[in-house]
DNA sequence: ACCTGAACACCGTTCAAGT
DNA sequence: ACCTGAACACCGTTCAAGT
C-alpha cells in the first residue's frame, strides 16, 4: 500500500497535517472504536488513522489507558441535564434518557464509560451539574446522593444489557430463540418469556422501569414537590 | 525462579501434574483474573500457573475469548434463586442480593459478566431458574421480563458502579474528596453530597434502591400477591 | 488424543535521535 | 517542543511435530 507520488510532493504532504492534540487523538479513537470495536483500538492503529506514528501519542498521553480516560470524558460530556423550569422529576427523567441515548450512538465505547467512570474533568462537570440540579429542586444531599445513583445504575445497567442483548440478537437471527441447548422443560418457560426479550421490548421495559423508580422518589415524604409550576 | 532438583525427578513431576481440562483452565483463569486483574491475563500466564504451555489450553477452548465465556459461566452459575415458600418478593429480593455479592466476590471479573453475558449455559440455567420461579408465583411473562429486567440492570449497574467507586476510593486516600480540579462553586455542592458517596453507603442505597423497585412492582395490579402464605 | 516448540503478526512502551 | 525509528518484552494464535 506503500504510495508512488514524486518525493517533493510526499514531503508537503507531511508538513500539511494538522497537528496533534489531545482532542483529535481521543476523537480518533472513539472513531476507531465505534467503527471497529474495543478490542481493535491499538496505539499503531491511532498512528495509522492520524498519519503519524504510534509513540507520537505518548508526547499528548501517558498512556493507552489515560487516553481511553480522555475517550470516556468525551463521552460523559454529551449527557445532557435538562434546564429548570420542568421540575426534578421531568430533568431527572431527561438525563436518564440522555444517558441511554449515549449508549446507543457508542454500544462499542459504552462498557468504557461504565467501567471506568470517575476521575475524569468531564464526569466531574456532570457530577456536578447533576447534584446542582437536585439540591436546586429542593432535595436533600442524602436523598440526592441516592436518587441519582439509583436513577444512573438503573439506567447504566439497563444500557448494558441493552447492547448486551443486541450483540446476541445479532448473533443469532432472532432473539427469541435464545434456547440451543435448553431441554423440554427450559424450553417450554424460555418460549412463554422469549419473545419479551426481545430488542423491539427495550424502550417499553427502560421507560416503565424508569417510571416505577420516579414514582417511587416522589412517594417519599422527604422528596420535594414534583413540579413547582403546578 | 528455576528449579535445581535432580533430573529424575523433575521427569516424574511432569507426569504427576493432573490433567487439563475446561474446568482447570476456567477455574485458575478466574483465580489469576481475581489476584491480578483482567488486564493481566493472558494465556502464556495460564499456561505457567497450571504448568503447561499457553498452547495447550486451544484443546480445550477455541480462543481466549471462548475461555472467558467459561469464566463468566462459572460465576453465573452461583448465583443464587430462592425456593418457592417466601413469596415473590423474597425470591426476587434474594436473587438481586447474591448477584450483587457475586461482584464482591469477583470486583475484578465482574465487568466481564455484565459486559458479555448470554450464550453460555451457566447463564441460560440462571434465566430459566429465575423465570420459572416468576411464572411459578403468578406473573404473566411479560410483566415477568419487565420484572426480570429492572431488577437485574438495576443490580449489575449498581455493583459495577460499586466497583468503579472502591477504585476510586482506593486510589484517592478519601472518597469523599472527588473534587480535585473543582472551583469554588462546584465544591460547595460537591462536598454537601460528597460524604454520602463513600463506601460505606453502598449498602444502604442499593438495599433503599431495591425496595423501592419491589415496592413498585407490589403495587402494579397486574402483579400477584407478595406472599401466598399471609 | 493431548501437548510442545517454533514461528507469525501483532501489542504497549522506552529511549535515543532527529527537526 | 514535538515527532520518529529501532528496540524490548510481551501478546493470541497457527501449525507441524512429538508422545
Amino acid at each position: 500500500m506503500r504510495r508512488k507520488a514524486p518525493l517533493k510532493v510526499e514531503k508537503k504532504e507531511r508538513k500539511k497535517r494538522e497537528p496533534l492534540s489531545r482532542e483529535r487523538i481521543s476523537s480518533t479513537a472513539l472513531q476507531l472504536i465505534d467503527t471497529h470495536g474495543l478490542d481493535q483500538l491499538s496505539t499503531r492503529q491511532i498512528g495509522r488513522a492520524l498519519g503519524c506514528e504510534a509513540m507520537a501519542i505518548y508526547n499528548h498521553f501517558p498512556s493507552k489507558d489515560a487516553l481511553l480516560d480522555a475517550v470516556v470524558d468525551r463521552i460523559m460530556r454529551k449527557v445532557e441535564v435538562p434546564p429548570p423550569g420542568a421540575g426534578w422529576v421531568e430533568r431527572v427523567r431527561g438525563f436518564a434518557r440522555s444517558y441511554r441515548s449515549l449508549a446507543r450512538i457508542h454500544p462499542n465505547a459504552f462498557p468504557l464509560v461504565v467501567i471506568r467512570r470517575f476521575d475524569t474533568e468531564g464526569t466531574r462537570m456532570l457530577l456536578d451539574a447533576m447534584f446542582g440540579a437536585l439540591l436546586e429542586e429542593g432535595f436533600e444531599p442524602r436523598l440526592a446522593v441516592q436518587l441519582f445513583r439509583t436513577v444512573g445504575n438503573y439506567t447504566g445497567g439497563t444500557a448494558l444489557d441493552e447492547i448486551a442483548g443486541t450483540n446476541y440478537a445479532a448473533k443469532h437471527a432472532s432473539a427469541s430463540q435464545a434456547v440451543e441447548g435448553a431441554d423440554a422443560e427450559q424450553l417450554a418457560r424460555l418460549s412463554k418469556v422469549g419473545p419479551f426479550l426481545a430488542p423491539s421490548h427495550f424502550d417499553a421495559i427502560f421507560e416503565s422501569g424508569l417510571e416505577l423508580i420516579l414514582e417511587g422518589f416522589q412517594r417519599l415524604p422527604t422528596s420535594p414537590k414534583a413540579n413547582p409550576a403546578t
